[in-house]
DNA sequence: ATGTCAAATGGTATTTGA
């Protein structure tokens, strides 16, 4: 079993890079954020062509977040079921997992409005997920906050920005407090992982990245992990996303009978 | 030089967001 979440940044400017993605990399679960589209204009037809069933909760010019699966997908949900009129997450039943993409607001600035509302949403997510305790889970998104420090290529030049600070941190650590393990640092304690490059600067080539996409599981289906890592391929070549795909590789379990 | 990219508006450029 094969999940990567991908922060695309527009599906209609990627649809290139995505469509050879799944071509070539065959993962059963493609988790998207920023599709950047209206439900019309979602490719639903496309991916069935490739071989996957899509789901969607878009907006139009921002967000938008969809759930690519080879087997079944049901029972989808998208949003929290309260008056979020951006569409940041979308959960559906696929296989024996409740999986959830999901697109963290960036918060902007520490002393802007779009700031409380980032925290406020984290710990939306932290009740969503406190709701699904003890089922199969997996989460996949861009949370836009760097775990540690170990996740910021320069800290010393984070201080006073978002995505590094101690309530953005302690939002996140509450979303898996919940129940949930990261599964790229549990694969691989130490080192960068980054899943973000700035398109300025040269940063990619500099090596100026954050980790801020995460997969996240139950600790039971942590268990079954294989592998997990950052596909530097999907940062490089032609009109690359500014985030990379993170991958994770499962076991299959014995069927329960 | 926050040095790029993407979407939208009413453009052959500017604003907003990331």
């Amino acid at each position: 079993m094969k999940v990567v979440t991908w922060n695309v940044n527009s599906l209609t400017a990627r649809w290139a890079r995505v469509s050879e993605f799944l071509s070539s990399r065959q993962p059963d679960v493609l988790l998207i954020q920023e599709t950047k589209q209206s439900e019309e204009k979602f490719p639903s037809a496309d991916f069935a062509e490739l071989g996957y069933e899509a789901v969607h909760y878009g907006q139009g010019q921002w967000n938008g977040v969809a759930i690519v699966a080879r087997d079944g997908v049901s029972d989808v949900r998208r949003g929290f079921g309260d008056a979020d009129p951006e569409a940041r997450v979308i959960s559906a039943r696929v296989g024996e997992w409740r999986m959830f993409s999901c697109y963290a607001p960036n918060g902007r600035a520490l002393d802007n409005p779009h700031y409380t509302y980032k925290l406020q949403w984290l710990d939306r997510l932290r009740e969503e997920v406190t709701a699904h305790r003890g089922e199969r889970l997996l989460l996949g998104g861009d949370f836009n906050v760097a775990r540690t420090d170990l996740d910021c290529w320069d800290p010393s030049s984070f201080v006073g920005a978002t995505h590094v600070s101690v309530p953005e941190r302690a939002a996140l650590e509450g979303v898996l407090d919940a129940g949930l393990v990261d599964l790229a640092r549990r694969h691989q304690p130490e080192g960068p992982l980054y899943t973000w490059w700035d398109y300025r600067n040269g940063s990619f080539r500099r090596g100026w990245g954050l980790r801020i996409d995460y997969l996240l599981s139950d600790p039971t289906s942590a268990e079954d992990l294989r592998e997990v890592y950052v596909d530097r391929e999907t940062r490089k070549g032609e009109r690359p996303s500014d985030h990379a795909a993170l991958v994770a590789q499962f076991d299959r379990r014995a069927p329960a009978d």
